[in-house]
DNA sequence: GAAAAAGATTGAACGAATTCATTTTTTAAG
DNA sequence: CTTAAAAAATGAATTCGTTCAATCTTTTTC
């Protein structure tokens, strides 16, 4: 047998998926219907709610699936990063921003972020809290590894620093995220101009 | 006359307000219907969409009142703050969340930033995004004041360190409020343990 | 102070997410 | 192969935020 049900499942998970995503791109999450994305993935109203606890559930899902993508990435960079404060981070960055609108509009990652603060304890929320946590983890991993290699000066409290890096560079991704005429690369030039001078204060080569 | 019409609308804005805020700290956002809240406050639900636009803006207002209030009280440790970096910015970090719980639930917190990410546009959520830059600009001005004073270094980039610092706390912020159980000592604690190794190094007097 | 104009209020109707009792399909047992 | 039990799918009904044409109240005009 090797399970018909199970090879359905999956099968309806996925469908279920693409269609939502389709249509969230197509025409905006609030303007995708429930009924609408049934349609598209053949199933009923009813069934895709089987597989998914709300409508947000199923963008939740999709955005975790950017952030694995993006998180592979960095580790990529982490691994052998310039060694340069400014430049490393600039680097880890940018791989982050710019991977960021490939799959999801700015308008999909509002809606996201505003359900996984809103309801953290839907299972994809977590889900997106914890891939967050990963992020977090990795920019502190890049000023460590920085450090072990004599870039960063030793007695710099990496685990502190790599957080509020990370949480400046969430929070102004959120802000770039609620102004749809920002580009990119202002977003880039901003994170950059905050964190230019921390990484010089921090670097072990001080131009005193 | 002295406007009968004005005296009525701000009577019927505030008991909007009012009966909101009394049903979504009982009940919980979600669970306060707009018709009981329209019923509370002795109107319609029609009259109620006349002075509000719909049910988070309701919410929203009462956040922005909240905030101002907290940047009042902020002004007052920015004018003379503390003459120590770790401790100015522990007593003004501590002033925002004592004040933040006063009259908000975490759930109204989440539910308030969470509409101001997803519908930028809406005028409280802009509302909302002005005070947001205002308490940014306050932590700004309180580095700069230290730097003044010859307690902050002066090669330090008083506006970076200072907004970086504030996109830590509200970041954290964010957290917090996801977290039910998570306390507001712990919160402080965290911050502190983020922010005192950075303050040490922009510091005049380093202990190297 | 009566009539017209402007401004507000009202609640029934609408639309979309979500629920749940019923029906259908799949699996397991004999 | 038949049948009972378990699992899943279904869509009509429910719920709640939001809208809007009709009605009522206040202000202005003459």
């Amino acid at each position: 047998m090797a399970g018909l049900r199970a090879k359905q499942k999956a099968d309806r998970t996925r469908r279920i998926l693409e269609a939502a995503t389709t249509l969230f791109r197509e025409q905006g999450y609030d303007s995708a219907r429930i009924e609408d994305i049934a349609e598209m993935a053949e199933v009923s109203v009813g069934t895709l709610y089987n597989y998914y606890q709300n409508k947000g559930d199923i963008l939740v899902a999709t955005v975790a699936m950017e952030v694995t993508e993006v998180l592979e990435g960095g580790s990529r960079i982490v691994a052998s990063p310039p060694l340069n404060v400014a430049e490393a981070l600039r680097a880890l960055i940018e791989q982050y921003y710019d991977h960021s609108l490939y799959y999801l509009s700015k308008e999909m990652w509002r809606t996201a972020m505003a359900i996984s603060i809103q309801q953290p304890d839907m299972p994809l929320s977590r889900r997106y809290t914890e891939l967050d946590g990963q992020l977090c983890a990795q920019v502190v991993q890049l000023v460590q590894t920085l450090q072990a290699r004599g870039v960063v000066h030793a007695s710099v409290d990496a685990k502190a620093m790599g957080e509020v890096f990370f949480n400046n560079l969430n929070m102004m991704f959120i802000e770039f995220c609620k102004v749809d005429a920002m580009p990119l690369e202002e977003l880039k030039a901003r994170v950059n101009a905050q964190h230019e001078p921390i990484a010089a204060l921090i670097s072990s080569i001080k131009i005193v």
